[in-house]
DNA sequence: TCTTGACTTGACCAACCGGTCTACTATAAT
DNA sequence: ATTATAGTAGACCGGTTGGTCAAGTCAAGA
């Protein structure tokens, strides 16, 4: 007999798992009820449709990586240089570990739900679209104070950033398609080597 | 009435448009017999599965993308740095074509098929893999050519070419997501700065 | 003329899709 | 004790999925 009320965050959880896993099309309501053993009727009251609990997993996934990576790697006591080697351990050991679980590189949730719908679902395009746009201003200020600090020679922080993000997304993307993490584990450091200069 | 023996193209070319244009599983195989002006039995008489159809459309995107770009940017004729100017004037031209057609960049059909389906069928994603691979020997042997002729410094030639993969798969991604083509026209040319040194 | 085989037609299949609905239970406030 | 409310159960909906199949068309070869 499951523990009542929390059905809200089994389900959450178990769409989380399966869509990371494979795919948000491949994932049926009924798959995911059946994960978080619940019944259709205790789905729809906790969300109005699969698009809006696909949302929501999009918002748990960013807590999670809020509450893990960010924190960890983003921290203010360490050098700004160092928090970049920080994330990529971090980012390559995450894809070791799911690899050695199931057997598959996932790569990046966002960038995957990204790329399946893009092209037909606008509003989750633009939750993704946002949720980079932090990223990406995450790691602006990171160069911008590694600047500061006169860690870092000065650049264009801002498509700097943007470089660094697409960098780390190809990367992703590249040993999932080869389901091999080692690619993170041997580029994923050079990716502090990129600069965009300013132009002038 | 549809002109018989080109049945096969017809569903090929449907089939490549339509799941490029959304997913692999978005679109049915009812969907792509409509668009193709064809029955279903003439579908399963020259595919005995969607997965078949969908290898033999990786490859029709491979030979398109081979006789187009690859011809026109790989030429012998231009000095290696200068064939990468070429592929991304190309690339980013031709998201930009497609951007104003379909109101949608589509990013790397590869990319595309090989985040969406590498850990639900194994056979497509060694097939996305494998072409992959080609890519990037081919960069590997430009920048080879491009040191012998002495216009590059000495690299690691191949981490550098699996380098600059991602990094334009990952700037397909950034592009779809936001979909807006000025990343790819604004960051692809930086791509020729990526340099993996040689480890000693 | 008869046969062969490539190709087409479209009805049909079980399984599944996202989503709805009514009936029911459990808890808690009144 | 009554009522309201949150949550659960699961049958049910029309539509779609990938795939099958028997029947038929048509052109070429014998």
């Amino acid at each position: 007999m499951p523990t009542q009320a929390d059905s809200y965050t089994r389900i959450l959880e178990a769409a989380r798992d399966l869509i990371y896993g494979s795919s948000y099309a491949d994932v049926g309501v009924q798959a995911i009820c059946e994960k978080a053993n619940v019944q259709k009727g205790s789905f729809y009251h906790f969300f109005k449709s699969k698009q809006e609990l696909t949302l929501a997993v999009i918002d748990n996934f960013f807590e999670g990586f809020k509450e893990s990576i960010i924190k960890e790697a983003f921290d203010p006591a360490l050098a700004p240089s160092q928090r970049f080697t920080r994330l990529f351990q971090l980012a390559t050991e995450r894809q070791q570990s799911i690899h050695q679980q199931t057997g598959h590189v996932l790569g990046c949730p966002f960038g995957n739900l990204a790329t399946e719908m893009a092209t037909s679902d606008e509003v989750i395009r633009c939750k993704i679209d946002g949720l980079f746009d932090k990223l990406q201003g995450l790691i602006r200020d990171t160069l911008q104070e590694a600047i500061e600090k006169g860690e870092m020679e000065d650049m264009n922080v801002d498509a700097t950033a943007e470089a660094m993000l697409a960098y780390f997304e190809g990367l992703m993307l590249l040993a999932k398609t080869k389901n091999d993490p080692g690619v993170l584990h041997e580029l994923l450091p050079t990716l502090i080597n990129i600069r965009i200069p300013k132009k002038h």
